[in-house]
DNA sequence: GCTCCGTATGTAAGCGCTTACATTTTGGTT
DNA sequence: AACCAAAATGTAAGCGCTTACATACGGAGC
């Protein structure tokens, strides 16, 4: 140790060229208190007279002191961070939810990180970690499908989470969204009562997805509940950008019995295919009916605007930070909620043609 | 201090129900070797032997460990986090930069938080403080317009930060970016020469936004310059969204004397401008000609697709993110980075017609 | 005036790391 | 075998907070 590390840290401070910042102890030191008044002022956990209150507020003011960020995270134990862990930032699909989910952290206090795992479980489960490390103390993740392992380093570490963007009854997990299925189901059922027998779908990658297969799953149920005779149903399955939707609609019109209805696990894709169907001069919804899922923004823009189902996406992000923040604060498991979705007829779904 | 505290951590541990997270002590213990050696093996900081590493290295595995973040960045004074507080989440603007920024941060061994503050300077130097408090190391802003009081905090805190999405020539700030007002006059020159003598002007909210300013400075000039009579140009100022890039373009229309080529300050205006176009059935761009700027992904969607200027996105993001690194590695400033546009013509720009 | 008791404030022990400096080990020279 | 510099490792002092517990204070009840 030299001497200068012996020195009291006001006379470091006369050495030093750049001011240094002003502690927690240089505050007590103004407002004449001790480090533990100051300490409970900042964090307003009471037992303060407001005359004490006042000078410290003060001492803070003049010094324009504000906490260091690893000494509170040390002693306190938690960061008042929370981590989420999206798919993807590219396109629109989770920017609303998270949106009004930082927005409602913001409210509490509580910083959100963001990481994108692009679809990628592996990535996933190392984004995870990475931001527990980061000192996450809590986690936002879409749907359900991982590996036990990373619950387990979930639990052993004791962060609390939440599953969003999908819903599962009686499950361990708290899930806050909707029922993908069930959505998917009633869009389709819409779909035949327009007289459509031939559907064709085009979803996102399914491999690690299960809000997309749980699509599939509602419109195949829809298919078998309606009864009627129904051609093959033929899916395809897409990365999430518009160029993808395009392609995904060629192949199902290359089929000898082209489909008369497209549902789209997607708006993104939904309006990829609307652009293509144009392209290759078939009208929207007179030749070819295609539908989305999602409402996001895009679907209003494309001609004929999209007919899709709405997610409640505020919502979503809203219960979800409201979720997390009744964990963190009474340590114990939230109930799951589930959110309504609702079909949005605007343009591109019609009926089937006579023929 | 209870009894209970005096004790040593090993004993605690059993009282315990939970078990705790290892410690780098424990790690040390497991590899008989000390603290300081695991501490240098996990920042790779050298002079460790390959077989201590190793020792080293299997007792972190066995253990599980991982490094507590509050007490790294107490002793470090670093957190290894970069904060970026952008205008908005909400479209798809900044979306392809800022991911591109985060992956080239992630590769270093950053983190990325990031924050957004819907154009509000108030907002903007909240969240400023914030991410600072939050233990940011360094920063990525948009445009240079905001207080001096903001840069002189940074000043204070020693916080490094670079200026993206824009360029000044000769500023004391390091820009990451394009010359908003060049590309600007590029486009409108292009415009010009196609015969077009009526220009109008969509914009984003110009109050809080220096690159819109500079953009409608870009086209000023262009006009100037080219030296043809022209219309009074007629600027409409909009929010980021493709309803109110909707709205201006009837305002724009609303004038006895209609402009015959609308330039954009965005894509996402262009984009609403173009669906309105053809809603009141003119044709784009035979009627009317509409460019953008930026070349986000539903440039290419809309149709006819938009002809707009080009904006390096990802090599804006990782040249921002490596200037970053650099400053703090070398706790020196780093230069500015101009980054070139360039125009890309799709389909909503044609020839004015002749009267 | 004295005792009690509830409330406000102070004291000081960590929290789990990093790192300056001290000490030991290593291996090449003489 | 003795010596020495260089490399590896160890020691321990903080980093700036929070919080359990100790203490001081002030008013009510007697």
């Amino acid at each position: 140790m030299s001497l200068f590390n012996k020195m009291p840290k006001a006379q470091k401070d006369r050495l030093v060229s750049h001011t240094p910042l002003p502690t927690l102890q240089d505050v007590a030191d103004l407002a004449a208190v001790s480090t533990a008044t100051v300490s409970r002022c900042l964090n307003n956990s009471g037992h303060v007279t407001e005359k004490t209150r006042l000078k410290v507020q003060q001492a803070i003011q003049t010094l324009g002191y504000s906490p260091n960020f690893g000494a509170q995270a040390l002693a306190a134990k938690r960061t008042n961070t929370i981590g989420a862990i999206i798919p993807t930032m590219e396109n629109a699909i989770f920017a609303r939810g998270i949106q009004a989910f930082q927005e409602t952290l913001a409210e509490n206090g509580i910083t959100l990180i963001i990481a994108s795992c692009s679809y990628r479980p592996e990535l996933e489960e190392e984004q995870i970690r990475s931001l527990v490390a980061r000192g996450a103390d809590a986690l936002l993740l879409i749907g359900q499908s991982r590996p036990a392992a990373t619950y387990q380093f979930l639990a052993r570490r004791n962060i609390p989470y939440v599953l969003a963007w999908a819903h599962k009854k009686d499950s361990q997990h708290c899930y806050i969204g909707f029922d993908n299925q069930a959505a998917a189901q009633t869009i389709t059922r819409q779909v035949l009562e327009l007289g459509h027998r031939n559907l064709g779908v085009i979803v996102g990658l399914t491999r690690n997805n299960d809000r997309a297969r749980d699509r599939i799953t509602g419109i195949e149920h829809a298919i078998a509940d309606y009864g009627a005779q129904t051609a093959p149903l033929q899916v395809i399955e897409a990365k999430y950008t518009f160029q993808e939707g395009a392609k995904a609609l060629d192949q199902l019109l290359a089929n000898p019995t082209p489909p008369t209805a497209v549902i789209c696990g997607n708006d993104v894709l939904a309006v990829g295919a609307v652009k293509r169907a144009k392209q290759l001069g078939l009208a929207v919804p007179e030749d070819l009916s295609i539908t989305g899922f999602a409402d996001i923004e895009v679907s209003e823009l494309i001609d004929p605007e999209l007919t899709t189902v709405h997610v409640p996406h505020r919502e979503m992000g809203i219960a979800a930070a409201k979720s997390l923040i009744a964990m963190l604060k009474t340590q114990t498991p939230v109930e799951s909620h589930l959110l309504e979705t609702r079909i949005v007829n605007r343009q591109s779904l019609g009926p089937a043609k006579p023929h």
